[in-house]
DNA sequence: CCAGACGTTGTT
DNA sequence: GTCTGG
DNA sequence: CCAGACGTTGTT
DNA sequence: GTCTGG
């Protein structure tokens, strides 16, 4: 589970969608271990993205003034382990794009880095995951509840309030995609050639009730500037710090194209809504057509009921109805 | 004491 | 580096 | 996460 | 089957 993003914001546009959640960031670096972040429609473990941090946290680790709050500074998905010894950060041979919130306080790797306190928020546009069925897999991608006009596979779609008689210099506020925060953990890793190299894993748990249907894991989801600060305060306990993990997060999907499926692919196809192609589609299928009038009409959200309707009728599925009406925030004990 | 692991995912 | 297993 | 490789010799 | 690369 989360193993591929999208993250398509420049620095200036993450800093904007940051401060419009409620979270004032800086942008560090452009750079970490000479790989630079650059926006990616198909983003995967190795790749550099962009993460916030403590301000006070990085100056303590890095002796260097930090006057922010919060930092925006780029680095690599798949935590580095602490006591790697070879040069090259992307061969470590762990598998640490994920850590397990049942098991991160007692696993050596992920206890050491919770204890310090390195904890981490992960911006993305929103994140792929594979629904297998029946031996094959379909993608999804999966990301923030949106404002009305905003698509987030449409970037044209963010400005349309565009305010063109402001003065020079005053900045609008972002208007665009609300971006997914993820929980996760970061280390800086000093490599023999003495570079910093900055890593970040990213938080899973079990998925609740209104996410299992498509995979049995979720990353933990933090849902607004409130639970981000909690998390990115070191001074808050891991355990006390944990008790913001949610199993079961409002979140909004729709099914991609396989195109996703090969991480060269980089082009907005990867998030665009995709429907299946399918041989009994067309005019002549009375039943096809009225889906597809009605897959005009509905919500992006009732999207994955719509290849398997057709096939099986209406018949009352449960686990694929969705609960957009979800009001109670639920939390693990 | 030294040796060896240190991680996740999914699937059967 | 630090913890677990033998 | 998925896709794709997984190997050696010698010659240009 | 398993590891590496993206």
């Amino acid at each position: 589970m989360c193993g591929r993003t999208a993250c398509t914001l420049g620095p200036e546009e993450w800093c904007a969608a940051c401060q419009k959640e409620g979270v004032d960031v800086a942008w560090r670096d452009a750079s970490n271990s000479k790989q630079i972040y650059s926006p990616n429609y198909n983003l995967t473990p190795t790749m550099n993205s962009p993460v916030i941090v403590n301000g006070a946290l990085i100056q303590s680790m890095t002796d260097e003034k930090q006057f922010m709050d919060y930092v925006i500074q780029p680095m690599m998905w798949n935590l580095v382990p602490h006591f790697y010894k070879g040069s090259t950060p992307k061969n470590h041979g762990y598998k640490t794009n994920n850590a397990r919130v049942e098991s991160i306080l007692e696993k050596p790797m992920f206890s050491q880095v919770m204890k310090k306190g390195q904890r981490c928020v992960v911006l993305c546009d929103g994140f792929y995951e594979w629904q297998t069925k029946n031996g094959n897999k379909t993608p999804y991608f999966i990301y923030s509840p949106q404002p009305e006009n905003v698509k987030v596979w449409d970037h044209t779609s963010w400005g349309l309030a565009e305010d063109h008689s402001t003065e020079p210099g005053v900045k609008t506020p972002w208007q665009g995609l609300r971006p997914l925060m993820l929980a996760g953990l970061f280390s800086c890793w000093h490599s023999p050639e003495g570079e910093e190299v900055w890593s970040y894993t990213v938080l899973t748990t079990e998925a609740g009730k209104s996410f299992n249907w498509l995979h049995h894991r979720v990353p933990v989801v933090l849902p607004d500037s409130d639970s981000v600060k909690t998390w990115l305060d070191p001074s808050i306990e891991p355990a006390i710090a944990l008790k913001l993990v949610c199993s079961d997060p409002v979140l909004k999907w729709h099914k991609v194209s396989s195109l996703v499926n090969n991480s060269r692919n980089n082009s907005k196809q990867c998030l665009a809504p995709f429907e299946q192609k399918n041989s009994s589609s067309g005019p002549g299928n009375p039943i096809m057509a009225l889906w597809l009038k009605k897959a005009a009409t509905t919500t992006s959200q009732g999207d994955e009921l719509q290849g398997s309707a057709a096939k099986r009728e209406a018949r009352s599925d449960d686990d694929e109805v969705e609960d957009t009406s979800q009001s109670e925030k639920k939390f693990k004990t």
